[in-house]
DNA sequence: GGCACCGCTGCCGTTTTTTCAGGAAAAAA
């Protein structure tokens, strides 16, 4: 048995057991171990061969003795056990966001239905609200839920935060090949979409077969799905797939700029060669003579279509050719360019890091300040602050600052902005705080002109000053809020507010397109972490990367003032 | 069920509000 079969067996216990209402730990322990086990450096059968079965972590007594059992006989007596109770498949309606256990559960007994199939059958035809303690609203939630997640079952990206690792686990193994001269990540990844479908890296080499071979036997490789004389396919073990292309070293710099993309952007660079009557195609680039011509870097394929050098995060179609044709492109703001970041949690309430330990850590990256935003009393789940903490909080800030030299701990609030648009907090403490962040974080199904009338009043409030997250979008698992965009960027702009850029990766809202709309109005925003640790911070580059692709510039970004500057900045507005 | 750290145990995410339905599930960071 191979370790994906013996992660599957694992995680097929850990769905009955939740099925099955288990206890929390033990489901979580089946799920842990599977994907230990998925992920792991070697054989499974090795492990158990050599006794060293328990220094998988997450692998125990217990455990260890299915894997055993499994190696041994191929097949788990607990396993099943579990599939005479319930079946399987009924674990896939669970899944679906919206649809619990004992609602699954209850459907599954009264109508004996079990596939997503079945559920949604029995919603259309009115059978599930017949069912005692459901009715017409929970049939209806259920037929909706069902349709939704029909839909993002297509979607196999990840957010960038995973492609990212998984692409710097590849890259540390590839780079040490024989015969590679030059490699780079390509595709969607080095434009810094959010989401992420595969991964697309370029080398060259004089010695392609050396190098596509030493690609296909990386640890990390599962599986080749495809293997030519210039370009391989692989199944990563964690389940992404990466392609690998390779050129000759003065070939690098035209493969890489086609093979990132994006498409609309290169079928505009395709126009414009036309236009000057060279060809571009997938295949390369030829001259007006009919010559191909080779660019190692891309810097000077650019050039020969009359063209600056086009970031990658810009390349999406927006307007970008043109600018760098009239050499009006933006200047980019920078992850250098930030000084500080104005929305960090602590262990005062859901963070895990002390104030202390948040500043030091800001500080070692080099900033100048860093604003503790904790959160409201309201926001019960998070353990938000009540005012007399905060108070404390306010203390215990200024009593670090005294220590400090050279940094600055600013007092702030994630506050939450209620159902009607007021904050979590009355304006006498509100006036305390150097930095007001204002978020929604409950009931995001608001109607359209709800939620929107419903930001727009807390950007009326004057002490608020950033709105973070402004749309409260989950990358892949929750969608934006109704909030009209325009309108708040509108109000933003009327009433001298900053909106977030929120680096969290899987948030990253305001989105690319956001910022743009942003930037084209000339507001200011603010990219913060929203880190809950140390190691949170440096999620400021996907922040920074997502601003990129809305065109922000260093003048536009707020917390890239100095201390002083800012301050200033705050108190005028 | 695993694990860390001692003594056979306790910790591992938690708490309140909303929603649909009349108690219970889901959602929020």
């Amino acid at each position: 048995m191979k370790n994906d079969e013996v992660a599957a067996v694992l995680y097929d216990i850990s769905r009955l057991l939740e099925l099955e209402g288990e206890e929390a730990y033990r489901i979580r322990a089946y799920r842990k171990a599977s994907q230990s086990v998925e992920s792991l450096e070697g054989d499974i059968d090795e492990y158990y061969k050599e006794g060293r079965l328990r220094d998988i972590p997450g692998i125990g007594t217990s455990i260890g003795g299915v894997i055993e059992e499994l190696l041994r006989t191929g097949r788990s007596n607990l396993l099943e056990a579990l599939k005479k109770e319930t079946p399987l498949e009924l674990y896939e309606v669970i899944e679906v966001p919206g649809i619990g256990r004992k609602t699954a559960l209850k459907v599954h007994r009264a109508l004996g239905v079990t596939t997503i199939g079945e559920f949604r059958d029995a919603a259309r035809s009115h059978r599930i609200r017949r069912i005692k303690g459901l009715g017409d609203k929970a049939e209806k939630k259920i037929l909706d839920a069902i349709e939704r997640h029909r839909k993002s079952l297509g979607e196999t990206r990840v957010p960038i935060i995973r492609a990212t690792a998984v692409a710097s686990e590849i890259l540390g193994y590839f780079k040490d090949c024989e015969g590679l001269l030059r490699v780079d990540v390509a595709g969607s990844l080095r434009r810094h979409v959010p989401m992420v479908g595969d991964i697309d890296i370029v080398a060259a080499t004089d010695d392609p077969q050396e190098v596509v071979d030493c690609f296909c036997n990386m640890p990390i490789t599962r599986i080749v799905k495809d293997k030519g004389e210039h370009h391989a396919e692989i199944t990563t073990r964690y389940r992404m797939d990466a392609k690998l292309r390779i050129v000759s070293r003065e070939d690098f710099g035209l493969r890489l700029a086609l093979d990132t993309g994006s498409k609309a952007h290169l079928s505009e660079l395709e126009k414009r060669a036309a236009a000057r009557g060279d060809r571009l195609s997938r295949e390369g680039f030829y001259n007006a003579g009919g010559e191909k011509v080779k660019f190692p870097e891309e810097d000077g394929f650019y050039r020969a279509l009359g063209l600056e050098y086009v970031p990658p995060d810009l390349r999406e179609n927006r307007g970008e050719v043109d600018a760098a044709a009239k050499g009006t492109l933006p200047d980019l703001i920078t992850v250098e360019d930030m000084r500080g970041d104005l929305h960090v949690h602590t262990e005062w309430s859901d963070g895990a890091n002390s104030i202390q330990d948040m500043a030091m850590a800001a500080r070692a990256k080099g900033y100048e300040y860093i604003a503790i935003c904790d959160h409201s009393k309201s926001l019960h789940v998070a353990n938000g602050l009540s005012i007399e903490r905060l108070r404390d909080q306010m203390v215990e800030i200024d009593r670090l600052n005294d220590t400090l030299e050279n940094f600055t701990i600013f007092k702030g609030s994630e506050v939450d902005i209620m159902p009607d648009g007021s904050l979590d907090l009355p304006d006498d403490v509100l006036e305390d705080l150097d930095i007001v962040v204002g978020s929604v974080h409950t009931q995001l199904r608001q109607d359209p002109d709800v939620v929107t009338r419903r930001v727009l009043n807390a950007l009326e409030n004057e002490h608020l000053t950033i709105l973070a997250h402004p749309t409260s979008r989950i990358l892949g698992r929750r969608e934006p809020t109704a909030v009209d965009i325009d309108r708040v960027i509108e109000a933003a702009k009327e009433n001298r507010k900053v909106l977030e850029v929120n680096a969290y990766p899987d948030r990253l809202d305001l989105s690319d397109e956001h910022v743009k709309k942003a930037m084209d109005a000339g507001v200011m925003v603010s990219i913060d972490t929203d880190a809950h640790g140390i190691a949170e911070l440096d999620y400021i580059s996907f922040g920074v990367h997502n601003a990129r692709r809305g065109w922000a510039t260093k003048s536009r970004v707020l917390n890239t003032l100095s201390t002083g500057a800012l301050l200033e900045y705050i108190d005028r507005y």
